[in-house]
DNA sequence: CCTTTACTAAACTAAACAGTTTAGTTTATA
DNA sequence: TATAAACTAAACTGTTTAGTTTAGTAAAGG
């Protein structure tokens, strides 16, 4: 089938390109290179993406996309506060110290002297829709609870914030390991409990 | 005289080669710009450092060097320890939202693939010694005013983390402009206030 | 059977760039 | 003035790379 062959193609070339720019960077790899890694013809590389530049987009589209889904698909249910926090930054924190996570973070940041669209379409397609669903939560516990969030949307980057870290930073630049399993367990404890404390419910 | 005038010279291309790589990016930049910036032959720029990355390597260090400089000249005095903590708060921010804050940070993320060693010596001249500077002040007071701190670096990581917030990654993927003098001052009143309560004096 | 479309392998173009070399100039000093 | 070291401009080497072109193959559909 004609359409058929033409999706699959299209989608093992930018299965391969993504391999490839998460592992060693945009500007070590060749298209020579990916087109091998596909494996397609420089030809048919080029008849699907018009650029280096526009096969980036497409990889950061594709992986942002599948990336952010898991965390935009925690239902918030009744459960306690405590439990439905620990839920999201659960997936969160997965996310951003995951091998992809981190590599298509210093993919954006590297790649934005060139190419600013780039930084937009990330944003847009990630963090931005976490902080509001987040935002959202805490909106409608702050007028169930009776709490005293003034700026829910300040509160709500402050989780992040605090889940992110120092750490966070060092294993971008590679200088410690991400977090184990149970490290990750131990960051989400420590945080939710101080900012249960902290920002929600230690004001009274 | 012979030593003034190399000393001269090196310093003229690092100066040269930092405000081209933060403008531009390190892959953006030839040697040959480089050169040309300085100015001085391409074979003078050879025998001072014996490749772009050592040449990378001396602009990082040079930088870092200056850059953290203020955050580390703080005078910690006797005052409030909410005055203190708006001391740091305000030289943090002005650096890590300057254009030279976030380009380093950019150009360290980007050549992280290829230049490991950057990441360490980037870490280890700057965010550590600030956050064992804090580190060292809030164990300071934990004696003093009789607090509760338990794990005086995770509050330290905290305490930076909360000014950086999201505000901080919209500004390295160029789709926020830095701050304002009135905005960073804005955020650091709300941090530190919910800083005060939320970590250091809000348990009791 | 013929035509069109997708594809391939491989050669090619044109430019950029790290790093070296050459041949000659300036400058300080002894 | 002689010498040695630092310097310069410019040509050169060798490699890499984005993107194009060419010549030809496979296969589906009318």
């Amino acid at each position: 089938m004609t359409s058929g062959s033409s999706i699959s193609k299209r989608q093992s070339i930018i299965k391969g390109a993504t391999s490839l720019f998460l592992k060693q960077g945009f500007n070590s790899v060749s298209m020579d290179k990916v087109a091998q890694s596909a494996p397609v013809s420089k030809a048919t590389l080029y008849k699907y993406f018009s650029s280096k530049n526009d096969l980036l987009a497409a990889v950061i589209d594709d992986l942002c996309g599948s990336l952010w889904q898991t965390l935009e698909d925690i239902p918030i249910d009744s459960e306690s506060v405590e439990h439905n926090l620990k839920k999201i930054a659960s997936a969160f924190v997965d996310l951003i110290f995951s091998k992809e996570g981190l590599a298509i973070y210093r993919l954006v940041v590297a790649e934005c002297y060139d190419f600013p669209e780039l930084g937009k379409l990330v944003y847009e397609t990630g963090p931005k829709s976490a902080l509001s669903q987040l935002e959202q939560y805490l909106n409608s516990i702050n007028q169930r609870d009776q709490l005293n969030i003034i700026d829910p949307a300040v509160v709500a980057d402050s989780f992040f914030s605090l889940l992110k870290g120092d750490l966070h930073f060092q294993c971008l630049l590679g200088i410690k390991a991400p977090p184990s399993g149970e490290e990750k367990k131990a960051l989400i404890n420590q945080v939710v409990a101080t900012y249960l404390q902290g920002f929600l419910y230690g004001h009274e």
